[in-house]
DNA sequence: ATATATCCCTGCGCGC
DNA sequence: TGCGCGCAGGGATATA
C-alpha cells in the first residue's frame, strides 16, 4: 500500500511512540528483506535512543544517538504495528522487532519483503545509493511547475509512467499518479514533455493536493486510538478513479465511465472524456 | 536516452 | 471445496 502519504502516516505514527526513546531490545527474524540486512543489525540497534523519524519519498529515516540513520522502506506489503509489550505474538511475516525502553513493541511486517532495513552513517545519508537520485518532494514549496516542466521536458514517455519516475519527483506511486492526472484532467498517455507552462502548474498543483488530501485523511484515522490491530499508515481512503473501472466517472457522471488500461506494466485508471489531452 | 520485460516474494479473489 | 490464474499500492536490473 504504501506510497508517500501512507508512508508519512507511518512516520507520524513511529515518531509518537520511537522519538526521544531508547530501544530496550531489537532483533531480526531473518537475515535479509529484499536485500541483506546489514551485519549485526540488531545489535547495532539495541540500546540506541530515538533521536528523531523523518521521512525522504517513501523511505523512513530514524536517527539514532550514535550517528547512524536506520533507513526503512516498506514496499508493496510492508507494515508497521504498534502494540504493548507481549500483548501480540509474533506474526508469520514478522521481520524486525524494537522494544522500547518504556514498554512498547514496534514490529516490522512483509509478507513480499519488497522493503528493506538499512544502517547508514548520517554524514552519508545524501549520498546513499536509494536516496542519491531522489527528485524533489512533491509537498515542498520548490516542488514548482517549472520544475516539473524542466524534468519532463523532452520526455517522450507517457506522463502516468513518467510521475512514477521516483528521479523526476519522489514519493507517487501507481495510486496517487492516477489521481492527480484525473485531478488536473490530463490524460495519462500524454507524452510527458508536453507538460509545460499552464499544465505543469496544475499537475503540480493537483499533486500536492491530492497527497496532502491522502495525509490529511491518514492523521484524522491515526488520533482514532480504536485502531485494535495497532496498525500505522491504513485509512479509509476513497480514491476518485484509482481501481474503479467500469464506474461511472464522478466528474462528467453519464458521459463517460472509468478505463483501465496498463502502462509500464502497471494498471491506469482514468476518464476519457475528463482527460481527453 | 528510452521502452519494455523480468525478477524479487506472498496472499488474495476470482472463475471454473 | 479445491485449484490455477491474474493481480497487487515498489523498484532495480537487464535487454532491445
Amino acid at each position: 500500500m504504501p506510497e508517500l502519504p501512507e508512508v508519512e502516516t507511518v512516520r507520524t505514527g513511529l515518531d509518537a511512540v520511537l522519538t526521544g526513546r531508547r530501544l530496550a531490545a531489537a532483533r531480526a527474524l531473518r537475515p535479509n528483506l529484499r536485500l541483506p540486512l546489514p551485519e549485526r543489525f540488531a545489535e547495532r540497534l539495541t540500546g540506541r535512543r530515538v533521536v528523531s523519524v523523518t521521512r525522504r519519498a517513501k523511505y523512513l529515516l530514524l536517527a539514532l544517538d550514535d550517528g547512524w540513520v536506520l533507513l526503512a522502506h516498506l514496499g508493496m506489503s510492508g507494515r508497521m504495528t504498534i502494540a504493548p509489550l507481549g500483548d501480540v505474538p509474533l506474526g508469520r511475516h514478522d521481520h524486525v522487532v524494537l522494544d522500547t525502553e518504556d514498554g512498547r513493541r514496534v514490529t516490522f511486517n512483509d509478507a513480499r519483503r519488497f522493503g528493506l532495513m538499512d544502517l547508514v552513517p548520517a554524514s552519508g545519508l545524501a549520498a546513499h545509493p536509494l536516496l542519491r537520485g531522489l527528485g524533489p518532494e512533491p509537498l515542498e514549496d520548490a516542488f514548482t511547475g517549472a520544475v516539473l516542466g524542466g524534468a519532463l521536458s523532452g520526455r517522450r514517455t507517457a506522463i502516468k509512467v513518467a510521475l512514477l519516475d521516483q528521479r523526476l519527483v519522489a514519493g507517487i506511486g501507481n495510486i496517487y499518479a492516477s489521481e492527480a492526472l484525473f485531478d488536473a484532467a490530463i490524460s495519462p498517455l500524454c507524452p510527458a514533455g508536453d507538460i509545460g507552462g499552464l499544465r505543469a502548474e496544475r499537475l503540480v498543483g493537483s499533486i500536492k493536493s491530492v497527497l496532502a488530501r491522502a495525509i490529511a485523511a491518514g492523521g484524522s484515522s491515526l488520533r482514532d486510538h480504536r485502531q485494535p490491530s495497532g496498525e500505522l499508515g491504513y485509512f479509509q481512503h476513497a480514491f476518485t478513479v484509482y481501481g474503479r473501472d467500469g464506474r461511472e466517472c464522478p466528474r462528467c457522471h453519464g458521459q463517460a465511465s472509468v478505463l483501465r488500461l496498463v502502462q509500464g506494466g502497471r494498471a491506469t485508471y482514468y476518464c476519457p472524456v475528463c482527460q481527453a489531452g
